[in-house]
DNA sequence: ATCGCTGCAAAACATTTGCAGTTTG
DNA sequence: CAAACTGCAAATGTTTTGCAGCGAT
């Protein structure tokens, strides 16, 4: 536990909304201005990793393309962060509203079932 | 209405699952040995664009980081990007099976609500 | 003392852009 | 012929990595 992930964790903390790394770097130095980016990245992952955080994505590597044209969902697996496309019927929910809190006008829901894989399941017996 | 448009076209209506621009790039590739990787990208965000595919994602270019710890989900704007939260109680959906087809094991649902925001849904009025 | 962590710089990706030359309608 | 499109190479933006030195236990 060093000083620049103790002051990382607390500024986080306090922030809102959905920063980016750079966004948290750019608070971060106003505090220990010597901090790197890299740092930042590296306690990212780890904040990550340890569950104390999330990422909002798990698929904002690269860009995705859908080719599956009829409505569907997706199963991301959290380990292996595969996506696997399930019928919206099959996956049996939606609500219809097409108006939200905030005035924002609804297009589409896209849900993201996030969970294991069965070939991450099984990997997981091993541990 | 290039040849290159036409042979890429062709291509991902034939493939499956969510293949990255790079992906479709190797397989394109073998039917046009001299097509750029660039034509490949711009094509894809023409595609896009047109509404003939659509990203898996909305917010795949940059990492970002979930603060807000409640249980909550995302509103999306396809025009600008921005994110916000909107509870889930709010959003009024959920059922909870834990196993799904294939064997999946659910951890959790997130829930992408993607249409305009209130700003988006203003300058719309413009155009 | 040991191991993990930092900061730096370079590397590795992913994507976009400028531009000259080519193709399409 | 004009406008749009391609391929290339360079630029951009994001994230990761190697490594030498510093700091925490």
């Amino acid at each position: 536990m060093t000083h620049q992930r103790q002051v990382l964790f607390e500024v986080m903390q306090k922030m809102h909304g959905h920063p980016s790394p750079e966004e948290v770097y750019e608070i971060v130095r106003k505090k220990v201005p010597s901090i790197s980016l890299a740092t930042v990245y590296k306690n990212i992952h780890l904040f990550v990793d340890c569950g104390i955080f999330r990422e909002v994505s798990l698929h904002h590597g690269t860009q995705r393309i859908e080719l599956n044209a009829r409505p569907h969902h997706h199963m991301v697996c959290s380990e292996c962060k595969t996506i696997s496309d399930i019928d919206e019927q099959a996956l049996g929910l939606m609500p219809a509203r097409k108006k939200l809190p905030g005035g924002f006008l609804v297009e589409r829901y896209s849900v993201d079932v996030i969970g294991l894989c069965p070939k991450c399941q099984a990997k997981g017996l091993v541990h």
